[in-house]
DNA sequence: GAGCGAGTTGAAGATTTTCGCAACTCCGAA
DNA sequence: TTCGGAGTTGCGAAAATCTTCAACTCGCTC
């Protein structure tokens, strides 16, 4: 396996290495939403929400358009949910109980249950 | 949901972040191996790979231990499979074919095939 | 118990990310 | 055509990460 394709792999995941880009995903998957909703539910200065969502644009797990006067971004791949569903297993099974936040991630582990 | 849910996540993911922390993994998956064996496939200083691992160790998402005069890893859940594995499917469906790397990706998709 | 192979750790410099501010673009309404 | 809301971009300072070197620990064997 040649060293590039580890190193897109690598940034792949270090793309989603972020509380802001970790969290945009998770509300996209509900489906498209202007950045005005995500700035609405985030708690971060525009500039840096706009940021956030150029390193996801920029390798392709989001695609954003124009509606209107807003500007709307969705996933450019429903697979997003897999990986996102993968981590919290992974943190599940890590993860004692530090902070309690184990009792939160279960929560959300629920059948049904969206992040 | 809480800040530092995100900021767990956000962790897990960074620590995958990287080529040979990736490379590591993806070997760890057919089992554990002795850091000797990792060296010798990942092409970096002994200290370097250490370094690594350790980041690995610290998330929890490698375990290792002494097995006579070497030091074994493995992952600490098999879970991880189910992450790289749908970071290959996104990768898939982002990469239209920069550098060909895609038609790498797709040998490893193949079933049966080993990353 | 000295020497050696196998790994780890600490520290420092280089590189990359992150974040807030200010300036800017774009669209729609007045 | 000017104004205001919605986002984006450029930039510099602060923070985190990466990489390498040297020193160190732990088991073995002689």
């Amino acid at each position: 396996m040649s060293v590039p394709l580890y190193q897109a792999k690598a940034e792949m995941f270090r793309t989603l290495g972020h509380p802001v880009r970790i969290r945009v995903l998770e509300l996209l998957q509900d489906g498209p939403r202007p950045v005005r909703d995500l700035l609405a539910e985030i708690d971060v200065e525009a500039s840096n929400l706009s940021q956030q969502l150029a390193v996801l644009r920029r390798v392709g797990i989001v695609v954003s358009f124009r509606e209107g006067s807003l500007v709307m971004y969705a996933l450019s791949t429903p697979d997003v949910a897999d990986l996102l569903a993968a981590g919290r297993r992974i943190l599940g099974a890590v993860l004692t109980d530090r902070d309690g936040l184990l009792v939160e991630l279960r929560a959300q582990n629920r059948p049904g249950a969206r992040t």
